[in-house]
RNA sequence: GAGGGUAUAGCUCAGCUGGUAGAGCACCUGCUUGACGUGCAGGGGGUCAUAGGUUCGAGUCCUAUUAUCCUCACCA
């Protein structure tokens, strides 16, 4: 089907029309097919909150790849979308909406709140799919899933009954971080520290029976107020005496005593430390193992509570400064030292969290962790790059217990149910219970699961392929997953986990909101096209390795998007109305073609490998350079001569190009598929989409090492000549002979009228026997070419030049003989490389000698 | 404190299981060759951070050093 094209690729001309029509086609759908294998990928979800961002391009397009890849190769393969709740991020931006208005969540209420984050969803759940789908992303949009939904509610609630019930999930007072102002507790992952500029404050406290003071420092005398114990190591010999004494704590006047523990660090400060069990994780262990009461200063929002009345209702910071006064007029105060100290601070609010003693939900992790830990180890599970497998230990091997409640309402609620009447607690799949004592209507606990970063619809399509994801989420979310896999499924939940680095702004730095450098996929994808930033992000990377954003190297990609496109033009700029695709190729190709479809071949057979061994980047670049270099600046222009002349060999020349058009859109689609698909549909009138075409794998038929070979020499000589032309200043409109002199007249035959054509020849001649008056002397390892130029010709210059080229070929002579000529080289070697480097002496030695007998017909 | 990454052409980066260094951009010189100037042809430019080691042979493996970035833990 021959229609015209534009001069430009216009990527908006094309995209939305064919992923609409790879969507009418219901292409993207997999159903369970016993015939073919299958190949899975569950897409790390986004946040509903989310907007697409450089990071979900990368991420998303290394997925599409694969499963596109993956799909054309024969397996039925699910790219299993969907969005995430994001608990803390989504109920912050509902809350922060609701305040414009005037409502806080006392007014909605549970029931109300949620029924405006539903609406919320409604409107802003559907933002980030379009914007994949803009990418071009190949999901099974009828599968969708948002982790909320019901399906993954009740996979959650079943998870953690199953937790609950072999003892892994408990409820218990610990110290958790705890944010003010989000009122809720957050993880260890979810604080960010921050070098913050501090005090040190060196402070007394006495001795009760008045023997004297022990001075210690601390950077948060606020917490103060909930000291119950002094603490000194066991083996420091400056504090053994007053183990087991009691000191009077200042201000408050309550007796705590002296314990010896072996956390406290003797060199640091004064080796004497107080000891806040509500308001610090290392003094709650130490309170722990003394015994010592947990006293808890704080309220919800972070101000003192009534117990102190001197300072209840204070702001944590504006108490601290009251202490501190109050200290220093009660002499306790030794200095004020400035030091600067990590505070964590909220990753949502950037609020400074406080460490604080609460009665929440954990996942008991040490077990868990075990299996999940062999699956690497044993290789079930495999990381690529390998390297990331050590992020995994480290994580893994020294994990905490996991605080899994959270004090929102958007999210999975804890299925644990109170009895008011009699304590008695029920974790139950069930929506309701019934207390079994009392027998009265039990109370919800009121608690949302923090599982953003548990997905257990997971395991109905058990185990997937590949995971696709940067290093940054390895710990949180990755790890989290092999554990509930091996854990629910007792099996890997996929079998490579591809780490892919972070898009970086031009110069380097991380993209973040508060820099303002963020660079928007969707502007991109508006200026240069999907195809462009998806072909930037794939090629010129390495996995695992961080990358920068440029927009030159997304316009030197759409500039590669046009370039195919032209050669598509051009390829049917000569083709007649009725054609199509060809199935096969013609039986008598000229050498050329033999060495295109060869090349071809290659190219498809390391395009596999390298992309089953995750090689994006590698296998990228691949397809471009044999597109541009090999298809573009040398067929094409091969078979201008040949459909200028017409004939058979026009014809043929004319399948070749589409023949081989078809493997480069096939090889190429995972990687640009919107255009590849466009140029497919023109040239081919069946209306059968490309993205369902099999995918070209390495063919012996196709092969042609020979003529391969044979035509490389062709190609050497243009090369040679044209570079000789140009040192020489000769333009190409300047027409003259040329001379050949060579062995091989066979293949020199067959390249007359590339000579002519791309190598300003005039006229070829093959094996004359005279060299010509005044010529250029060209030498190749295959053959003598002169071009008669007399008026150019400097004799002294010739001779100096073919002198320095001499004495290059003898050099490489002198390298390459001295290595086989090194006894270890030739042993031990393999049988392959020796042989390479006999064959470049010999090419050499050929060149040597024909370099000479010129100098001699010179001379 | 623990672990890890990176260091290659002016810039941004590739370089698979070790076999005499590549791309894009930039630069220089030519080119109205009827697909494409988002193009064509030709060219300059690298002691592959430093010092050792293994090897017939190292950008590639090992050790140390320097620079730089990151992750985790966190000291009161």
């Amino acid at each position: 089907m021959k229609k015209e094209l534009a001069k430009l690729y216009e990527p908006k001309q094309v995209e939305d029309k064919i992923y609409s029509y790879w969507l009418k086609g219901n292409y993207f759908h997999a159903e369970v097919n016993p015939s073919k294998k299958p190949y899975t990928i569950v897409i790390p979800p986004p946040n509903i909150t989310g907007q697409l961002h450089m990071g979900h391009a990368l991420d998303n397009t290394l997925q599409d790849i694969l499963i596109r890849y993956k799909r054309m190769s024969g397996y039925e393969t699910l790219w299993l979308p969907g969005t995430d709740h994001a608990s803390i991020a989504t109920e912050a931006k509902i809350v922060a909406e609701m305040r414009k208005e005037g409502v806080t969540k006392d007014m909605t209420g549970r029931e109300g709140f949620l029924k405006r984050a539903w609406a919320w969803r409604e409107k802003y759940g559907s933002t980030i799919i379009n914007q994949l789908k803009k990418l071009g992303s190949s999901c099974d949009w009828e599968r969708e899933r948002f982790t909320l939904d019901e399906g993954c509610s009740k996979a959650v609630r079943e998870v953690f009954v199953r937790y609950y019930e072999k003892g892994l999930i408990y409820r218990g007072e610990r110290i958790i971080n705890w944010c003010p102002r989000c009122l809720t507790a957050i993880s260890n992952a979810e604080v960010i520290y921050e070098e913050q500029a501090g005090h040190f404050w060196h402070l007394r406290y006495p001795l009760t029976d008045g023997s004297g003071y022990l001075e210690l420092a601390t950077t948060r005398p606020e917490t103060l107020l909930g000291d119950t114990a002094v603490a000194v190591n066991p083996k420091d010999e400056r504090y053994k005496k007053y183990v087991g004494k009691t000191v009077t704590l200042p201000l408050v006047g309550r007796e705590i005593p002296v314990v010896a523990d072996p956390y406290v660090d003797t060199e640091f400060g004064t080796g004497v430390v107080k000891i806040t069990p509500a308001h610090d994780p290392n003094d709650f262990e130490v309170g722990l193992r003394h015994n010592l009461p947990v006293i808890n200063v704080m309220t919800d929002d972070a101000k003192i509570t009534d117990d102190y009345p001197k300072y209840a209702g204070m702001d944590r910071f504006e108490a601290r400064k009251a202490i501190v006064a109050d200290l220093e007029a009660g002499g306790f105060l030794v200095e004020t030292e400035d030091y600067s100290h990590n505070v964590g601070t909220c990753e949502r609010c950037g609020t400074t969290v406080e460490p604080r003693v609460s009665l929440q939900w954990f996942v008991k992790m040490a077990d868990l962790a075990k299996p999940a830990i062999e699956a690497v180890r044993s290789g079930k599970i495999k990381f690529v790059p390998e390297r990331f497998e050590k992020n995994y230990f480290n994580w893994m091997e020294d994990i905490r217990d996991w605080c899994i409640s959270r004090q929102l309402w958007w999210g999975h609620r804890i299925p644990a149910f109170y009895c008011d009447d009699c304590g008695e607690t029920v974790v139950t799949k069930e929506p309701s219970a019934v207390c079994p004592k009392c027998g009265k209507t039990m109370r919800q606990d009121p608690d949302t699961l923090g599982w953003p970063d548990e997905t257990p619809e997971l395991k109905y399509f058990y185990p997937t392929s590949t995971l696709v994801t940067g290093w940054d989420i390895i710990t949180f979310w990755v790890s989290r997953m092999i554990v509930a896999g091996m854990e629910h499924m007792h099996e890997r939940p996929f079998e490579t986990v591809l780490i892919h680095g972070l898009m970086r702004d031009p110069n380097g730095l991380k993209m973040s909101k508060s820099l303002g450098n963020g660079v928007d996929p969707l502007e991109v994808i508006d200026k240069y096209g999907a195809d462009a930033l998806r072909f930037m992000v794939a090629s010129g990377t390495s996995p695992g390795n961080d990358m920068r954003y440029s927009d030159d190297k997304v316009k030197a990609c759409r500039n590669f998007a046009n370039k195919l496109w032209n050669a598509t033009r051009f390829i049917m700029m000569n083709l007649p109305d009725d054609f199509a695709i060809p199935e096969k190729l013609p039986e008598n190709l000229a050498l050329e073609d033999k060495w295109v479809v060869s090349k071809l071949n290659t190219l498809a057979k390391e395009v596999n490998e390298n992309l089953e061994k995750f090689e994006l980047g590698v296998a990228a670049q691949k397809v471009y350079d044999f597109i541009w270099d090999v298809y573009c600046d040398w067929y094409i222009e091969l078979t201008k001569p040949r459909i200028n002349a017409g004939g058979e060999s026009a014809e043929n020349a004319q399948t070749v190009l589409v023949w081989a058009m078809a493997g480069i859109l096939k090889l190429l689609h995972p990687f640009m598929p919107f255009i590849t698909e466009e140029i497919w549909q023109a040239l081919d009138g069946t209306g059968r989409p490309l993205m369902l075409e099999s995918f070209p794998v390495y063919d012996e038929k196709l092969a042609f090492p020979e003529e391969e070979e044979a035509f490389e020499k062709i190609i050497e000589a243009i090369r040679a000549i044209r570079n000789r032309r140009a040192e020489m200043n000769v333009p190409p409109s300047r027409k003259a002979e040329l001379f050949i002199e060579t062995a091989d007249s066979d293949t020199y035959e067959k390249g007359v009228m590339f000579f002519e054509r791309l190598a300003s020849a005039s006229e070829v001649i093959i094996n004359h026997g005279a060299v010509p008056e005044g010529s250029l002397f060209i030498v190749t390892p295959s053959a003598r070419l002169f071009i008669p130029m007399d008026e150019l010709i400097d004799r002294e210059k010739e001779l100096a030049r073919l002198n320095k080229e001499k004495a290059a070929v003898e050099k490489d002579i002198g390298i390459i003989g001295a290595k086989l000529s090194n006894e270890g080289f030739v042993a031990k070697a393999p049988e392959k490389v020796v042989e390479a480097e006999r064959a470049k002496l010999a090419s050499a030695r050929e060149k040597l000698a024909k370099i000479e007998e010129s100098l001699a017909a010179l001379s």
